[in-house]
DNA sequence: TATGAATGAGAGTTCATTCAT
DNA sequence: AATGAATGAACTCTCATTCAT
């Protein structure tokens, strides 16, 4: 999985929270039962309880683990550092990475309800990111490069957009890399009608 | 729930879906155990299996009557008489009552994954819903109001800045009824580059 | 069923036993459902419970009827008063004419175990008619017509003879009717070393 | 139980096999519960899972393995090697010895209906070994040492009367092994008719 | 009197978890 | 440290029985 990985890594914790969030992503939480994990990661089912107190405890590392990675890769330093328009592509550009290179990841944080198995304690990092991105979001409008409105319900819009299409992507079977995502971009950009520089990328 | 209802409706197979859905949506259908659904019903747990053979046809009868109660009040006749662009507003607006009037139903169908219980058949609503509301934008696409690109993707994107919203809703505990839903339309109608009389309502 | 009913008999409860005594036949007792009983019936299933307690009272019915149906059609007065040997040929012929009759409640009652749902108390028919037969066997070895040796042992082998041909031919399909019951005969009496006038038909 | 297991033996297996066998022969496959045959056998219930499907795969196991038991106790190579007369004594004993050492293997097998849990496929020992004692008994008629006649029914009385003896042991409580079972073997001789040397322990 | 929808105890089965190896 | 057979609570489902109609 990606970085930020919590300290004690092991291979072994390494195979069974990979095998894990695959699984999770596939057929969800509760539709997982732990023999399979262990059988996907190659190991004893007596094994997982060596890396986890119990089911629980590992579907919370697994979340966690994931939105964490994808807080870290959405909101950089370089994000933190911009001005906000430039910020919003960045971060655009970010989670589009993000959701190419784990596309299990991203289809498992953002396609399912959580509720069932995870602590309160396990959306702080949710509420964190989604502090930050709305912050970038208020700035922006401030400096009048945004349309108007709750910038809550501008960010969900935005990011509610891209998930959408990573769900057609999934449901359809084709690769997300295979869509048009610069006309995804340009859509959603109108959608929250930045104007300006868009794209990282764009010279 | 919603009209549309299949034709062998009673009392208590109304109680028995309407139970359902409101658990399914709280805890996923894998979250949920027969027992629990008889108590929420006030029934037995028998009585269950007097009106469905097993869980997952309830599950799949609970989805397929919610979708198809979407499609019906999504998609109606004044829609597919009108043309593309005031489609759209109709469309829009229809879909806004729908999860104001049946939040349960619409998180329940657009939060979550339903692959474990679902038979491929029970996708053809969703299908046929699809094919419709892609079908009205390529027609807005040739009339040349609204952004080119794949409609699909379009369509998967604007509904998605939808769910988007709703998710944010019910994850805030506030009602989808208190946002600007205003504000979202015409930002999702930017998302979509449709020009013209946008609101359905408007003068 | 064969006469010796009992004395409140019914319509309903005659169907009844008849329904019960097929399925217990084909199924067992334990094997067998309430409703189905009522279906074959024609009887919805809180009628059963207007004629038997419980299933349990109905097995017992079933089985005591079909028992003492049999030991009345066996064990006749003229069985009483002839002979022993002839006695033995009545008896024989009985007993065949009743399995022809009644291949349903002959297999049910001698292809079965029945521990699970008979009270000691219905037993006792089945003594009655054993202590008579066994009498009848007695009396033919005091007159030195029947081999020598346990005449309980005798009729168990003689009669598990017979309930070995009913077995095959239940299991064959070929009806009891169809074989050669009177080479049966002639190897039975050869069995209990019978001589003597045999056949209660023979001229 | 007797030899001939099937080659996935296991201690568990084995204690399963033969708390089930008892249970099966006391109350028939219907009438016993998972639970019981798991205290029985002094396990767990979810053992019983680990070795067996299901339930029925466990009568079926169950019952295979006594048919087969049976089949290769009673037809030995010896059998297969001797003259008919002298095959049907040996047969004759074998069968004795396979009721005294197993009484409850014996009873089970021979003493109920079996149909419910059996799929056709675990009838095929019952043919086999059948067809093997037929053949016998045809060619000790053709030798004109056996009584003419269907040597199906022939067969089916003669077994039939030996199993009329141990449904009377059971009933009795009466241990098998306190009958006289040479005078039961005798009668038998002259059901079938058979001459010449009878006894395999004659001299 | 007869019905059959409703019941809930108990059946068969699953699966998260333990622990001797 | 890793295993996987064993466990038993909890699950899904069945069916003998009840009772309002």
């Amino acid at each position: 999985m990606p970085p930020s990985a919590t300290a004690d890594e092991t291979p072994l914790r390494r195979k069974l929270m990979d095998a894990a969030l695959e699984l999770f992503d596939e057929r969800t939480w509760d539709g997982t039962n732990v023999p399979e994990i262990a059988a996907r990661a190659g190991v004893a089912v007596g094994t997982i309880y060596r890396y986890f107190p119990n089911k629980q405890a590992l579907g919370e590392a697994v979340f966690t683990e994931a939105k964490a990675a994808f807080a870290d890769a959405v909101v950089t330093d370089a994000v933190r550092a911009a001005d906000p328009v430039t910020a919003i592509g960045l971060v655009w550009h970010h989670q589009v990475a993000f959701a190419l290179a784990y596309p299990q990841a991203f289809s498992f944080l953002e396609h399912q309800v959580h509720g069932s198995y995870l602590r309160p304690q396990a959306y702080e990092v949710v509420h964190r990111l989604d502090a930050e991105l709305v912050e970038i979001l208020r700035a922006a409008q401030a400096a009048g490069a945004v349309r108007a409105g709750d910038p809550q319900v501008l960010l969900s819009m935005a990011f509610g957009a891209f998930v959408g299409v990573t769900k057609h992507s999934r449901a359809s079977g084709v690769p997300l890399g295979e869509y048009d995502l610069e006309g995804v971009r340009e859509a959603v950009m109108s959608l929250i009608g930045l104007t300006g520089p868009g794209s990282p990328d764009a010279a």
